[in-house]
RNA sequence: GCGCGCGUGGCGGAACAGGCAGACGCGCCAGGUUUAGGUCCUGGUACCCGAGAGGGUGUGGGGGUUCGACUCCCCCCGCGCGCACCA
């Protein structure tokens, strides 16, 4: 190169740090609506819990987030990108009874970390819409919603037997029961009978399912997959037995109990019927001298776990009710059980057992001595003999009026047979179970219910909202399978809205998921009084554009969040029908192969430590790096120190090329070679290929550090090339990119930063090559290159390659059959 | 068990849409600067044969389609994820 400089600033990321900080703070440079009238854009990241400090799967989410939202700030959209906290929540609660004092102080410190070291990680954030899902102006309107969906019958008590966290001394919804184990802390979870409100998400089950067509192309295939398989909608009929009633004296009557069946084509097949053994219906139909049996089996299986019920090899057990069950096709009388493999709360909680085609049935048959009869040929074994049932598709046999039809034929005349005699019809049947949203914990939004003696369940009238929490802290909230807010009697005394008398408050509080659901509504107007939202913002920013979050998600957020925005749509306040139009699911930052966890404090790695050694902007680039944004990072395979080396040499590229003598002269290869990168970049950073952009920002970087050395260097266009370079840097390392920006003699503190600056035009004339190597293969293997004009005509190119030298000598003098040319790409000579 | 996804150098990963496999980086090797080391600069680095020129092989394995396959199709192996007795 050229005289090294004497005094070249030395590249300290924590100077730098401290030096652009404080100036970008003044500038306000991420607020949405500085561009007033540009196309908007809503970006946002799955709201933090404030558990402790920002952590490296926080670093990684909210720098892929923040690289996407620069960039389209840098493309001139108006870009909404806000931040707040998910800060109610059980972790708070645990640490507050540890402590022995509030919640809220645990919350608040902790968010207030978090939101330092977000503005310290160089986050854009719209810090003037802040929100905390747990301050009374937040969940005065989650209590408004929650009232709002009781009135359309969408939220509602029932008793039910629930799913129970015995640590966590709360009900869980079933979203949060993750193989029989509770979500949170692991624990196996076991069921109640309690009376609890619901959301009725079964009403839109079809709308959850359907409008994903919507998101087909711009969610992970595997989240929508995800939330149909938890919809769960398969389509069957309802058919109607009658089963025969007994007490001590004999017959009584008749009960007609109903089941669901997806395959109403083997009616003629079903040889017994079964009901969930720990269904009320099992005992309601039980023959008394069976009773003492079906007693001492229920409380068996009420021993088992979750988990050990659901092996799925289990050997079948269960109990002859000592009853039959009519069969409404056949008018045969068919033995009645009640069994674990059937649940009761999937469909209607008995089955009619058809052992011939169904796996589990026929397991039962084999056990229990019962017979096994085909009624659908489909090629394959006897089951009877074999063990294996035949589910697949094939031709009705022993099935009366139903023989020779095929199986779909088949079903669809039993269910018209079925709907015309009476007897059952078409049925359609969901997986998905209604939200439970009560808990028995302090740290959440009450439920806005009185409970009146003379008037029952009452509304909290809207005026009197928020109902605030009572203060309480310490020991008094300790778990004990009430709800702490119980134990606040001045609180949970108090009059009737609707007559004035003495009543009670509802003493359980909301479940954090229902806080989440809206927020990205609140963020659009959050300082709004008439109501959650202002209806004018929300038409102008939503939905959001891009969302971003971890894959844990998949479900009960993402589904909750798609309920209510469907609701709030049917209320009128609402246009959009799904509130998040892209998704993207980051993958986690892991250590040595493994998760890190705090039970494994080996494989932890603390992003404090990290900023300490590198700084932010090497973090970040370290992580956009590593690889596509879906995919896991291992830590220990990855180099943050590279990044730094990386940053430095920008550094000291652009205080090199400051330093060269002014001059107008140009380079073409240079103003190649950046219009090339800037086109590429901005079509990698368009497909979200982040890593592969940050690979020809390196490249540009190495082209303009050999331009630069050069001994006639080019100095405008190495300047224009090094400012596009730390535009487009800028999205992704902001603070090393504002130096450069400042060393190349913007005056930032001005108001110049290079977060303010358009991102760079690649001149389309710039693009256009002047020559392409030529590949020339002979079958298929490369034995030559020519570089010739980009638009060179096939015959032209065709007789070139064949002249060439490698395709000679690799002919070797034998015939060519065929010649496929592509130009101006590639020549295949396939010789005879 | 059912469903989905993925297998490319020592490592993370590139390869637009079926057309130069290994971009970019880490690591490693050699040389230079400095020299105590590091930083920094230059070059090399899929594997095999060969001093070299060059040649051969190669994207988990096997087959197929094609002038041409990491890419498309079939079978197998391995890994990961989701659901899991859902009638």
């Amino acid at each position: 190169m050229t005289e090294a400089p004497a005094e070249r600033a030395a590249y300290d990321p924590h100077a730098v740090q401290d030096r652009w900080l404080p100036v970008w703070d003044r500038l306000d440079l991420y607020r949405a609506g500085r561009h007033q009238g540009a196309p908007k854009k809503y970006v946002l990241d799955m709201f933090p819990y404030p558990s402790g400090d920002l952590h490296m799967g926080h670093a990684e989410a909210y720098g892929l987030c923040d690289v996407l939202a620069r960039y389209w700030m840098r493309r001139g959209f108006d870009v909404m990108h806000p931040i707040g906290w998910d800060s109610f929540g059980l972790p708070a609660e645990n640490a507050a009874i540890k402590r022995d004092e509030h919640p809220a102080t645990y919350t608040y410190a902790n968010i207030e970390t978090q939101a330092a070291s977000f503005r310290r990680y160089a986050i854009s954030f719209d810090w003037s819409r802040r929100l905390h899902t747990s301050d009374p102006e937040y969940y005065r309107w989650t209590q408004w919603l929650f009232l709002r969906f009781r009135e359309r019958g969408l939220a509602y008590r029932k008793s039910s037997a629930v799913n129970w966290c015995p640590k966590d001394q709360t009900v869980l919804a079933n979203e949060q029961v993750v193989q029989g184990a509770c979500e949170r802390c692991g624990t196996q979870v076991t069921k109640r009978e309690l009376t609890q409100w619901f959301f009725k998400v079964t009403d839109y089950a079809d709308r959850l399912l359907d409008d994903m067509e919507q998101l087909r192309d711009t969610w992970p295939p595997r989240v929508l997959k995800m939330q149909e398989n938890w919809i769960g909608r398969s389509q069957g009929a309802h058919v109607d037995f009658s089963v025969g009633r007994t007490d001590e004296e004999g017959t009584v009557g008749d009960t007609t109990v109903t089941v669901f069946t997806t395959r109403p084509d083997t009616l003629y097949g079903a040889t017994f019927f079964v009901v969930a053994a720990d269904a009320p219906l099992a005992l309601e139909l039980c023959a008394p001298d069976r009773r003492a049996a079906l007693e001492a089996y229920r409380d068996e299986v009420r021993k088992l776990s979750d988990i050990d019920r659901q092996a799925t090899d289990r050997e079948k057990t269960g109990v002859d009710l000592g009853v039959t069950a009519l069969n409404p096709v056949t008018g045969e009388q068919i033995p009645v059980y009640a069994a674990d493999y059937v649940l009761a709360d999937y469909g209607t909680g008995a089955i009619m057992a058809v052992p011939a085609h169904d796996q589990r049935d026929l397991d039962f048959a084999r056990a229990f001595g019962l017979p096994v009869r085909v009624v659908v040929d489909t090629g394959g074994e006897d089951p009877g003999a074999t063990g294996v049932a035949t589910a697949g598709d094939g031709v009705l046999v022993n099935s009366g009026p139903y023989d020779g039809l095929a199986k779909d034929e088949a079903i669809a005349k039993v269910v018209a047979d079925l709907e015309s005699r009476g007897g059952g019809k078409g049925a359609i049947n969901y997986r998905l179970r209604d939200w439970l949203l009560s808990r028995q914990r302090f740290w959440g939004a009450p439920i806005p219910i009185v409970h009146c003696d003379a008037c029952g369940e009452v509304a909290v009238p809207d005026d009197q909202l928020p109902v605030e929490l009572p203060d309480l802290r310490g020991a008094a909230l300790k778990p004990a399978g009430t709800s702490p807010l119980g134990a606040a009697e001045d609180w949970v005394a108090t009059t009737c809205p609707s007559c004035g008398g003495a009543a009670t408050r509802d003493t359980d509080t909301m479940d954090t998921f229902v806080d989440s659901s809206w927020y990205f509504l609140r963020f659009c107007s959050p300082g709004y009084t008439e109501g959650p939202f202002d209806p004018e913002a929300v038409r102008a920013w939503m939905p959001v554009a891009q969302y971003v979050g971890g894959v844990e998600h998949a479900i009960l957020h993402l589904l909750y969040a798609r309920f209510f925005t469907k609701v709030l749509h049917d209320m009128g306040m609402l246009d959009v029908v799904e509130p998040f139009a892209a998704l993207m699911n980051q993958g986690q930052v892991i250590n040595g192969g493994q998760a890190m966890s705090k039970s494994k404090p080996e494989s932890m790695v603390d992003l404090g430590d990290q900023l300490a050694t590198f700084g932010v902007d090497a973090v970040r680039l370290t992580m956009v790096f590593a690889g596509p944004p879906e995919d896991d990072i291992d830590w220990a395979d990855v180099s943050p120190s590279g990044s730094v080396k990386y940053l430095a040499r920008v550094a000291r590229l652009a205080e090199d090329v400051a330093q060269l003598a002014p001059s107008d002269r140009r380079d073409e290869a240079v103003d190649r070679a950046v219009a090339r990168s800037v086109d590429e970049v901005t079509r990698l950073v368009e497909a979200q290929r982040l890593n592969v952009a940050v690979a020809r920002l390196m490249e540009l970087t190495n082209a303009l550090r050999k331009a630069t050395d050069l001994p006639e260097p080019g100095v405008a266009s190495l300047r224009d090339g090094v400012e596009a370079l730390a535009v487009m840097l800028g999205c992704f390392v902001p603070y090393t990119a504002e130096e450069v920006w400042s060393r190349l003699g913007h005056d930032v503190e001005a108001g110049e930063s290079v977060h303010d600056t358009a991102w760079p035009h690649a001149d389309p004339a710039l693009l256009v090559l002047e020559s392409v190597t030529c590949v020339v293969q002979v079958q298929g293997k490369v034995r030559d290159r020519l570089e010739v004009a980009p638009g060179i005509s096939e015959d032209e190119l065709r007789a070139l390659a064949l002249a060439s030298d490698g395709v000679v000598k690799a002919l070797d003098g034998r015939e060519v059959r065929i010649v496929v040319v592509r130009a101006p790409k590639l020549v295949n000579v396939v010789p005879a």
